[in-house]
DNA sequence: TGTTAAACGAGACGGTACGTCACGTCTTCCG
DNA sequence: CGGAAGACGTGACGTACCGTCTCGTTTAACA
């Protein structure tokens, strides 16, 4: 979808302005990040935010449209920060490194709770919708379209791969077990699935193509 | 409509007793239904289902214990009589089939939207995650099982092969599109997975088991 | 406007349907009694009653319409009981006593506070104006009118005598000093009030009545 | 305007600085008419009166202490402007005169209706009186008084009448009818209430004056 | 004429109360 | 006497204004 870097230096989370002072925002977003970590999404509430912030409730609607933006902005730059940039020089040590610190935030961290409370809440809004895929999905998906067209590049994988289908061939088993809970996202989970997807893309180039779609 | 699920002749959905009368429980998940497909699950309350369905709100506390677990029962049976039992004899063909069926609900009906609002609604509600994981996870992949298992005892896939891998690899990326909605759950979509899982789990059974760490 | 006595056997005072449960209606007044005679109309509250009452703010809502009609319902049983049945005989004694008691009233307890906030209220309020008229005025005017037309069977005063003014010439001085402030409402003020207006009133009644209205 | 108002040659409605630009407070005190006439006092704000008068909240605030003073210098001049010095060589026709031209302006203009929502509004907020009674009350009676005063000179009422009552025999039926609303402010009342309070005070004379009892 | 302090408009801020909604429980009364 | 109807206590919602408080920007008096 995105290949390009998103070059949002800056999250696009609301819709709305901001608040003008930063001391009434960042008490905000930090009175919401602890209640998000203590509580998870469903229990926050607006009301006990601006109350942990100091803050009136006017204040936080006049920046944020619902809870679902106020938590996603909360969670964004922590969770980021827990998804290192990687380049191990092979497509499977790139995929083992990238999976191991996912299921690292997400086994560990308050912060993986309140990603799956975020993609719930997306589901339920489609407001929020909007902001998720320009802050959270695009830039995610930039970063690892990077590390397979690396691979490419390198020749390790078959120049015609499909980049998205590889991305989701990674990562969609990993959100799949995250969601379901069906079974454990452990090391033996990154094992197999970094060795059955680089088995399969670069067995997988000669893929005829349907011809229906683009 | 199953090609023999275990044990589950009636769905436990629920942890009470279910309504007295027969025709109260119908109305009740006939309205659900309505409400459903007509405002999704979030907007979905207790109140007008019982309006609707020309009951207390109490009766139906008394057969449901939540929004969640009434959603989920009028969800199941319409949802998986849309997945048919599946035996092409290939297992190509089983994976297309099952996965075209699933992308065929998903973006055609309203039980497919059911779906998401489903999945959402368990990760902010433990106690429906029991009724989710009994009466959806657990049926669908024990067909998806058989399906698998069927390839390794035609000796079409390596006989260590990990089975649960398999099954999250078809439908990992399926569930991962459905709820990200990065990218379009469309025929060639559904060609590239089978592929490349195909592919993957026929190259993959020299993987090297890693032991139980985990 | 009302000659017969009205036949409320039971207030008006609301447009709504009363609470079904006695136990809330009777904790409802009593705290709107109390926060009334405590605070006042203007600083009395929906939320604050329904704190005091033990009792949701919809409860309270479901029952009246406002603040005003609740302040009224809260106020007319205690008011009207410091305004006793007054038959002295005499038009002069029967509105000595009449103002008398009412000075009383006014000055002394805090109904009479909340006599003077309703009066506010009303005039601010159209709705609460209906419920007013109906629960108050016409309760009062009904007593002060038996007290004229008395007077008038016992020839003290003219038969042509307009009642109407009578009663305004009565009480009229009496709420305007209450409204105004401006002075005091004391023994003194019964006294000239009683004498000019019964002097007044043996002496009018051979006013030339205007053509021009009815 | 006033036959020669004691000493406010401007209004002392407020207790603070006024706004140092003519032009804001000319704007203000037109937008706070303007709504009062529209909305009444109850719907009056001061934000819609500072958006109206293109100003900010503050500046409003700098000049008048809350939304009753405001209200109250807005509803000044217009009022007593309609209510002109009365001089007809008779208390009759004084008293006649000065309830007809009061009635008209409370029958037939907004600024009628504002009179009664200020009334109201004093009721409920104590500082709003202090200015009331300096701005309004004092210059409104000090015009009536005059009027007795010149009857008593005259010799049409005797020397030791009751000024004061006098007055409140006068306007407080006027008052009392505008609060209540019960009968209708129209050519009958004046007639009626002229005729009996001057036939009152003629009589009236003889009256015993209690001591300062009371 | 150029400088500077004030007053200004705009409106964000921390609050309070509003009136509504849906929750899950409890009560009433009808069939 | 079971169930529909819906009132109940609860608590969060999102809004409206409150009165205060920054913000730049006029604006007008003085240098």
């Amino acid at each position: 979808m995105l290949d390009s870097v998103p070059d949002n230096s800056e999250p696009k989370v609301t819709t709305r302005g901001r608040p003008r002072s930063e001391r009434a925002r960042r008490a905000i977003l930090g009175a919401a990040a602890e209640v998000l970590a203590e509580q998870g999404l469903r229990a926050m509430t607006i009301e006990e935010v601006a109350t942990r912030a100091g803050v009136g409730k006017a204040t936080i609607y006049r920046g944020w449209s619902s809870k679902g933006t106020l938590a996603l902005e909360a969670f964004l730059d922590e969770f980021l920060s827990t998804q290192p940039p990687i380049d191990t020089g092979s497509i499977e040590g790139d995929v083992r490194s990238a999976l191991q610190a996912w299921v690292e935030t997400v086994n560990g961290t308050t912060t993986g709770r309140s990603l799956v409370g975020l993609i719930a809440e997306v589901q339920l809004d489609p407001e929020l919708g909007v902001a998720w895929h320009h802050d959270f999905v695009d830039v995610v998906r930039g970063q690892h379209r990077r590390m397979v067209d690396r691979a490419i590049a390198r020749g390790e994988l078959p120049r015609g791969s499909d980049v998205d289908i590889m991305m989701d061939l990674i990562y969609g088993p990993a959100y799949h077990r995250l969601m379901q809970g069906h079974l454990a996202l452990n090391q033996e989970f990154v094992e197999l699935v970094t060795a059955m997807v680089v088995a399969g893309a670069k067995a997988g180039a000669a893929v005829p193509r349907v011809g229906t779609l683009g």
